[in-house]
DNA sequence: AGCTATTAGTTGAAAATGTAACTATCAAGC
DNA sequence: GCTTGATAGTTACATTTTCAACTAATAGCT
């Protein structure tokens, strides 16, 4: 038919790898730390940032903040993280790993850097460097109205 | 603190740019013909590729084939598509545009292109297509075991 | 023909997500 | 110090998605 090929829209290309990737290394923290998506997005922020407010994750990880609420009250109840209020804005809560967390996520970055490594095996270090590149840019540059 | 950036991490970026990317096209098919996101990609490789059956649409599409069941019954009840049974084997059903859906995809096929090309302005001809390149070759090496 | 395995597609229940409204706290202006 | 408005975070409800079980039809083996 006419047109220009769907398989070439890049919403489309981007979901697809996207959903893929995240599905293939999902594998790995729902198995050894019943984790959700959403979860292990927090608790690696948490993780290589340190400390910080839920508000903070938020902005950091473009991620809504009903999605890390929940996630955090679930890490919460797993015992991945702590919370405490700040004494002087009784607003926000610090929240920060506990050493169940702190393991799990040593193990999980790990294992992230290796997954990120494989995922860019096949392309040349200025090739990788350039899709990063890319995707930042392109997330950027979206307003597009 | 250690470890490298999970905002570089590349499920990351992609579903970052997947989703912002995503949820600024959704505007256009979501006000101008009240679609989903599945709705709007059956519509998609309908319009594109013909013709086809569910089963089809879920492996071009890389869609699970219930998503493609409720989109399909959605765009039928809205009178974008119809079905035909097979006559050879009855466990088919070709789907086909209507009159209706053919104009919707042909309007939106235009902002899809219109849309993409501007995703891709920042970008260099070569920059663009190696981008498209690699998140073609990213998707097929997605195993990793 | 008859049994078993596959395949196309649907459906129901459970899980996850998004939207909007809500509580609680603080800030600013008057 | 009181009112209005913002901000952090939670919760309720509706919409979507996922998973697994299901129906219906075909294929293949014996």
């Amino acid at each position: 038919m006419s047109s220009f090929d769907p398989r070439d829209f890049l919403p489309y290309l981007l979901n697809r790898a996207a959903e893929k990737s995240s599905a293939a290394f999902q594998e790995i923290y729902k198995s050894k730390y019943g984790m959700l998506r959403t979860e292990w997005r927090v608790l690696f922020h948490l993780g290589h940032y340190g400390s910080m407010t839920a508000r903070d994750i938020c902005e950091r990880g473009d991620l809504h903040k009903t999605k890390v609420s929940r996630a955090v009250a679930a890490l919460e109840t797993k015992r991945f993280l702590s919370r405490e209020r700040s004494e002087e804005d009784h607003r926000f809560e610090k929240l920060a790993l506990t050493k169940k967390g702190r393991l799990a996520f040593d193990d999980l970055a790990e294992h992230a850097e290796a997954f990120n490594a494989q995922l860019l095996q096949p392309f040349s270090p200025e090739e990788a460097d350039a899709l990063v590149t890319a995707l930042k840019r392109l997330y950027k540059d979206v307003d597009v109205a």
